[in-house]
DNA sequence: GTGGTCTAGACCACG
DNA sequence: GTGGTCTAGACCACT
């Protein structure tokens, strides 16, 4: 399981960790059961102290997306519920509609707007190094 | 100029403030030359601290959104380049698509996903109070 | 808004720290819209590193129990959903039952027992000190 | 003398095995002068560390639940004093009451919301998998 | 070895 | 002043 986080991001380290995590099991790279790395062994890896990687850890859990096995580690969570793939887009698309909104754009405005986005993107693929 | 804040907003006061300036000058409600409000008037206002006004100020002048007369006040600076409003939706659509791939999402889903809740919305309009 | 930890308790202090507040809530000392002590003024009262306060907090905000505005402290929040009692108390009986079960005793026996402990307990009441 | 631990139970695995082995007493599943299985045996069949059953004996013979013969084994221990069954029923009894006065409830909101629950439950039988 | 909790002390953004 | 994040280092329970 490969958690990568950036140091220039401007969102915590913590959140980083949740979101890497959340990323794997939505593109399937990773697998309910599936071990994640140990707390200390992470907080190694990335050069980051291991509170930090216990409150990413933590939040995790508190959202049943990782359970603990006492002396054993942490492992991926059966999924429940509407899949994470769905919450996750709904809670982007959710945000980017308020975001357009407070500044007098409608929906179908933005709508367009990202259209014309992908359609660019598409032509001059893989950005890679997202932020 | 009528500025609005809403203390449940997550986003820091001094950010509600620049983001009202920008959307009087987006949605047209405000012309270039009009004065702002004083900082002191406008902290007493929204009675908020005068710091957090001047923090707002300081960034939209920085912008060169708006700027300042010694002794005359702070008025709306005449649009130079292209179009605050585009700017704006550009920046709301580059979020969206940089937080969608965060999740390995391509552009194309979140401009249909968008799509989707667009429709959606203009069936049930008016979604008022947007916190 | 009064808020008391024990040492001695087996739960960890942040844990005691939330069940005050829920508490508070329940027992209707404390309304929404209360403040709550700020994060290093109630650190300092029990005597507690200020981080321990703060994991406390984080976990009441997540729960929707409390709020915070940027700069000015943390407050309760209104309820919404079933009332934070009755959440709380089936939580206590389910964990009883659950407990009885285990070792081979029917809900029902658990009920009279419990039924037996109050009536002792209304004679000789106010058992101080509860840990 | 059967012993099922369950992995994702929140209770310590020692502490489950602890609780079998009390539960098969009170439900007379086990007599006293039985032979528990050897710390070596019962690891392997529960596949678990040798320490973590250690652990739980230790705890039951601090108890006087079970006791060792030298080279032979270990062996239930015959009651004495009040039932181990009343015993148990103290306990959850008395944990259900000290949680529910935390939150300011009484033992008798507690005994009836029990009896709710034991009614509700004598409809619907057989929660099997508690977990 | 594992995760869970806590302390001490620091820096930051916000008001 | 407020809360939010992070580091360093410690001790504990469990396996």
């Amino acid at each position: 399981m490969l958690i990568r986080i950036e140091l220039s991001d401007s969102r915590p380290i913590y959140q980083q960790i949740v979101d890497e995590v959340r990323r794997a099991l939505v593109l399937g790279t990773a697998s309910p059961e599936d071990p994640l790395p140990s707390v200390r062994a992470l907080a190694a890896e990335l050069r980051v102290n291991p509170n930090t990687v216990q409150q990413a850890y933590r939040e995790l859990e508190r959202a049943g997306l990782i359970y603990t096995r006492r002396g054993q580690g942490t492992f991926l969570a059966a999924p429940s519920g509407p899949s994470e793939r769905d919450l996750l887009l709904r809670d982007v698309v959710e945000r980017a509609i308020r975001d357009a909104r407070r500044f007098g754009f409608e929906p179908h405005e933005l709508a367009e707007a990202v259209l014309r986005a992908a359609e660019l993107d598409s032509s001059s693929p893989s950005t890679a190094g997202v932020p």
